[in-house]
DNA sequence: CTCAGAAGCTCG
DNA sequence: GTACGAGCTTCTGAGC
């Protein structure tokens, strides 16, 4: 605990303040007997320092903009703090710039007879499918590394011309293995230009992110810094920050090749320590059979893109400016005065000072002090001024417009002419993927003028988009997992569960159920997920407590199975301090196994219940990921995947295989990891997304 | 002028 | 004081 006590001196001394540290343990630090003058600095500040200092996230019991008060006690917890004084030690790497042909014919024949080659991409842009290969580094073993510059604008570059294929025998030999630190970056800015690295074998960031995906420094250089005692040079050091960054292209060969180096050549020393690291936690598999592996997969679905229909968004942004004009003019005519609609806290201003309209929740401010204006907030003041109704239309096609319409056209590729989003495999701590630049998971279907924008999504020529979803898989995973014989049952004979866990609650027979008492069964299955509370229900229904506490009084009794799981896995948290998927991915709860504030507690309790349903899930589809490529090709079919919404997959395909190609999917799907009960999708194909043929 | 945080909204 | 998991846009105030 050495390491903590000097975190706590510095802290002292940054802060001055006085701290009693008799009860601080790892990850738990007390902050008691708060110093008069401390009131002056902001909580926040604490807070930041600390984490600057642990080098964590923290989260604190006190609420975060306001000043403690003399005396009082907060609490504060340190997710697992680290050494972060690390004594600085010199990379010693040796450097090779590989500058002539005949360089470059010697060190390929170096490679070819390594074992494994770890690969980093020196390029003009954090956004593959827009870089530009500046140089490529290579290592083969510790301590030394090369460095081919290519597109230096300065000094002797090889082309790529010749340096890919001269590249390509060993970047593909099979027998070769292939290492990077978050590979899928370099793998698609090679594979842009034909050279698919193979195999991958190991990525740093993939396996660090399987031994604690709530990491918050995945970073190669943190990892440098917290395993190995490395401080290695951040790109910024090369090339800048902000408004005056450079490209690396302008950058001299010879300040980049110890850093690129340094980038090969780092992953080799981090994989050894992680290969130990994985097989202690069991997580071997899931690197080398699902993340690994997908990574490419990914890669091919992110280079593919999706094509856009672009005079549809080009009318359609013309479309809602124009409304939008209309609205502000009448917001503004009856208002008496103009100002920025999409400013909140004008907003904020204008409905509960000059319109006097009385905020619904009169306590409820935002942290600014502002009322808030979200969209419930609106809602309830629905009827109570004209100009209610015109901010909502208002505001639903402005996020429209700028979020999507606008925000896609810009994103379109002028080289390929369709979008590539890019996929995050550490994106999500549960394990899902995340989707981002732009994010394709997210494009509205809840609206009917949202779910429009899907129709701008196409096919290319000849071809249909093919959509193939998993139904109820989280809830049929919770049926598994908690062995619930009542619900496993419903699942087994394919019923609507929500319309079934209705009738169960309410005692009734299944025809008699009611829209509205499937919508609180529903409410109940969807917050079951979420490890909600029976108060948490009534916010998301007008339910009353008692109403509620009789609704899941009722709903653990005709389950009793999943009571006894939900008590299971809250008990198991506690105890490990972690939860696991089906196949094995685990997230830690550290504050269930410390003394933290009971709500940090209840919110990692929530989390740990939801932890291994919507990982469970997310490892599934992966799996099904792996195998629909080969599965297609096994069975002749040109079907690619395009896109993943968590339990989505949407396919391009020739019009005439679709119906095929969504037999081989959905036959895939389904037998990916098979439960006790049978998995289902559902499939709809047509010219665009937003239609919904059915097969 | 730049940047980070708040508020708000989109999805599964 | 409460649902779980994400990313993007706009405004705003602080600091350069």
């Amino acid at each position: 605990m050495a390491y903590l006590s000097r975190d706590l001196a510095q802290i002292k001394t940054d802060l001055q303040v006085r701290l009693d540290l008799d009860h601080a343990k790892v990850s738990d630090l007390d902050f008691a007997a708060v110093e008069p003058f401390f009131q002056e600095l902001e909580f926040r500040t604490l807070i930041k320092t600390v984490e600057r200092l642990t080098g964590k996230e923290t989260s604190a019991s006190s609420s975060a903009a306001s000043a403690p008060k003399p005396g009082q006690q907060i609490s504060m917890f340190v997710d697992e703090p680290q050494v972060i004084y690390a004594p600085k030690i010199d990379s010693n790497i040796i450097v090779n710039i590989v500058d002539t042909a005949d360089k470059l014919t010697k060190i390929v024949k170096v490679l070819n007879t390594a074992t494994v080659i770890s690969f980093d991409t020196e390029t003009t842009s954090t956004e593959e499918m827009r870089a530009d290969i500046v140089g490529i580094s290579l290592a083969i073993k510790e301590g030394e590394g090369y460095y081919i510059p290519i597109g230096h604008k300065a000094g002797n570059n090889l082309t790529l011309e010749e340096v890919l294929p001269a590249l390509n025998a060993p970047l593909t030999n099979p027998k070769i293995g292939k290492i990077a630190h978050n590979a899928k970056y370099d793998y698609i800015v090679l594979a842009k230009h034909g050279l698919r690295v193979a195999p991958l074998t190991f990525d740093t960031m993939l396996a660090e992110f399987i031994l604690d995906p709530s990491s918050h420094n995945l970073g190669l250089k943190n990892l440098a810094f917290v395993k190995l005692g490395e401080e290695m040079t951040h790109i910024e050091d090369l090339i800048g920050k902000g408004k005056k960054q450079i490209s690396m292209a302008d950058v001299a060969i010879e300040s980049v090749a110890p850093y690129a180096i340094a980038d090969a050549e780092i992953p080799l020393r981090l994989m050894a320590l992680q290969v130990e690291e994985l097989k202690r936690v069991n997580g071997t598999k899931l690197l080398e059979e699902i993340d690994l592996p997908l990574t490419p997969v990914l890669a091919d679905m992110e280079m593919t893109g999706i094509p856009l229909d672009l005079p549809f968004f080009e009318e359609t942004s013309k479309r809602l400016e124009k409304r939008m004009a209309e609205i502000e003019k009448q917001v503004f005519d009856s208002v008496g005065k103009p100002f920025n609609l999409n400013s909140t806290q004008q907003l904020s201003d204008i409905l509960f000072n000059r319109l006097k309209l009385e905020p619904p929740d009169k306590g409820n401010k935002t942290a600014s002090g502002h009322f808030s204006t979200s969209v419930g907030v609106l809602d309830l003041l629905r009827g109570k001024h004209p100009v209610v109704d015109m901010v909502l239309e208002h505001r639903e096609l402005s996020k429209l417009k700028s979020t999507y319409v606008d925000a896609l056209q810009a994103a379109l590729n002028p080289n390929t002419g369709r979008v590539h989003t890019s996929y995050s495999q550490i994106g999500a701590v549960t394990g899902r993927l995340s989707s981002s630049n732009p994010n394709l998971q997210n494009i509205p279907i809840r609206t009917e003028e949202g779910r429009r924008l899907r129709n701008g999504f196409v096919a290319g020529k000849g071809n249909v988009l093919l959509s193939i979803d998993y139904s109820q898989i989280e809830l049929r995973i919770v049926a598994h997992m908690a062995q619930d014989e009542g619900m496993l049952a419903a699942f087994r004979a394919d019923e609507d569960i929500h319309a079934t866990t209705a009738a169960a609650i309410y005692g009734v027979k299944s025809e008699a159920v009611t829209r509205n008492m499937r919508r609180h069964a529903k409410a109940i299955n969807f917050g079951l997920i979420y490890g909600m509370s029976v108060f948490g229900l009534t916010r998301y229904t007008e339910l009353t407590l008692a109403e509620a506490e009789t609704f899941v009084k009722a709903y653990f009794q005709k389950f009793p199975g999943i009571k006894k799981y939900l008590d299971g896995i809250r008990k198991l948290a506690a105890q490990q301090g972690y939860v696991e998927t089906l196949l094995g991915r685990r997230r830690y709860f550290p504050a269930l196994q410390s003394k933290a504030n009971v709500q940090l507690k209840n919110r990692e309790e929530r989390e740990a219940i939801n932890a291994p349903i919507q990982g469970t899930a997310a490892d599934i589809m992966k799996i099904a990921m792996l195998k629909i490529p080969p599965a297609l090709k096994a069975a002749g079919l040109k079907g690619r995947m395009l896109l993943q919404v968590h339990d989505e997959l949407v396919l391009e395909c020739p019009k005439k295989e679709v119906k095929e190609t969504a037999r081989v999917v959905q036959d895939t799907m389904t037998n990916a990891y098979p439960l006790d009960i049978p998995l289902s999708t559902d499939a709809r194909y047509g010219a665009n997304w937003g239609e919904t043929k059915s097969i």
